[in-house]
RNA sequence: UGGGCUGUAGCCAAGCGGUAAGGCAUUAGACUUUGACUCUAACAUGCGCUAGUUCGAAUCUAGCCAGCCCAA
């Protein structure tokens, strides 16, 4: 009997080749679109019409409860504490790991697929399946997988793990006549189409503009902001300030609704503490790993402690520049992901 | 009214006789399945105005204008 997969399909090239792929190494697939947040219709259809294509069934499910719940509601509750949260990592937790799998078990599917850049294969070293990095270094996601349930593991595709660029997949869509083959990358957060998150935290959270003082460390006042939650560690644009150096932000006063700037160099920090800890792996503890801070910058060096039952410290052989709570911090051993966790304030 | 100080891009600001730094903001791109960061390019034929000195002036001189401060 041909194994059965559940394919996630957000009607993009990446997940329609992974239908390709999928169906080329004999798997039974069915693909599903998820209503996550507004009208996707053209996204829908673009799925379907891939299905159709390739003589798959598609099904569409809605699941905008529990996205509204899991992941936007976790999003406007990070920036209500300040913290910058990272939602696609919420999403593939819940949802595409969580609502999907659940979906699957439900239809007597056993695996499930998604078209992101990362790989699940079998590690002699762990002795079991592990996620590990894609083969493209410029796409790996296997970031942003860190947070998925361990036991699912054993039950995941990534049919595009193994490509190392992406214009191999966009080749495959057009060689298969994809209309999706040319359909651009997608960026910013998926519910937030124009990227302006403050504009919908005001809209949809109600989040108000409090005007405050951008203060120095030393308290000095050098000018006015609208709103903490428009800010984050490390940021530039925005400030305001006629400075001879750029200046950055460094931190916040919540009580007195501060901005805190300064200098670049202001910026490094060697440590982190880390919460929410995900473990896919067992480790022993202070190991020596290489730690990932945000999804556009390489792992660096790192030695991780426990300290309770989910958090971690971490310290950097180096210094790292604008490590920013409410984003994640992965911990890699070579390309294995050992897990990972939410920077927190100390 | 006398004395002092200051006028450089939308904002802050360096320059102090040799042909307009830098930062903020803005604009156009690149990068990016998060927020940021980063990168590339554009942005004052002109330094309050008018004369003058000089091969050459934002820089020196004079007058004028504007603003600030002190004194009456």
């Amino acid at each position: 009997m041909r194994k059965k997969v559940l394919l996630g399909m957000s009607g993009g090239v990446d997940s329609s080749v992974s239908a390709i792929l999928l169906k080329e190494q004999g798997y039974d697939v069915t693909g599903v679109t998820f209503k996550l947040w507004g009208n996707d219709s053209k996204n829908e259809t673009d799925a379907e019409k891939v299905c159709n294509k390739l003589k798959i069934s598609h099904l569409t499910v809605d699941l905008k409860e529990q996205f509204a719940k899991n992941v936007i509601e976790n999003f406007v509750s990070n920036y209500r504490n300040l913290y910058t949260p990272n939602p696609c990592i919420e999403c593939n937790r819940f949802i595409k790991f969580g609502a999907m799998y659940n979906k699957a078990k439900e239809m007597g599917i056993d695996f499930i697929a998604t078209g992101h850049y990362a790989k699940i294969e079998y590690d002699d070293k762990y002795k079991r399946m592990v996620l590990k990095k894609s083969n493209s270094t410029k796409k790996d996601q296997s970031y942003v997988l860190y947070n998925i349930p361990k036991e699912l593991l054993n039950h995941i595709v990534f049919p595009l793990g193994i490509f190392e660029n992406k214009d191999e997949i966009r080749k495959i869509a057009m060689e298969n006549g994809l209309e999706v083959a040319t359909k651009p990358d997608s960026e910013d957060i998926c519910f937030i189409p124009n990227g302006n998150y403050k504009e919908f935290l005001e809209k949809y959270a109600g989040f108000k503009s409090t005007d405050g003082n951008i203060v120095n460390k030393d308290g000095k006042i050098l000018g006015k902001h609208t709103g903490l939650y428009k800010y984050t560690i490390g940021q530039r644009k925005g400030l305001g300030i006629s400075n001879p150096v750029p200046l950055f932000v460094i931190g916040f006063n919540k009580k007195s609704n501060e901005l805190i700037v300064g200098e670049e160099k202001e910026l490094y920090k060697s440590e982190l503490i880390a919460t929410d800890v995900n473990w896919l792996l067992n480790i022993e503890d202070g190991m020596q790993v290489r730690a990932k801070i945000r999804y556009a910058t390489k792992e660096q060096k790192a030695k991780i402690t426990k300290i309770g039952n989910d958090e971690v410290k971490v310290v950097f052989d180096e210094e790292q520049r604008a490590i920013t709570p409410g984003q994640s911090v992965v911990f890699y051993d070579d390309d294995v992901v050992i897990g990972g966790g939410k920077i927190r304030y100390e």
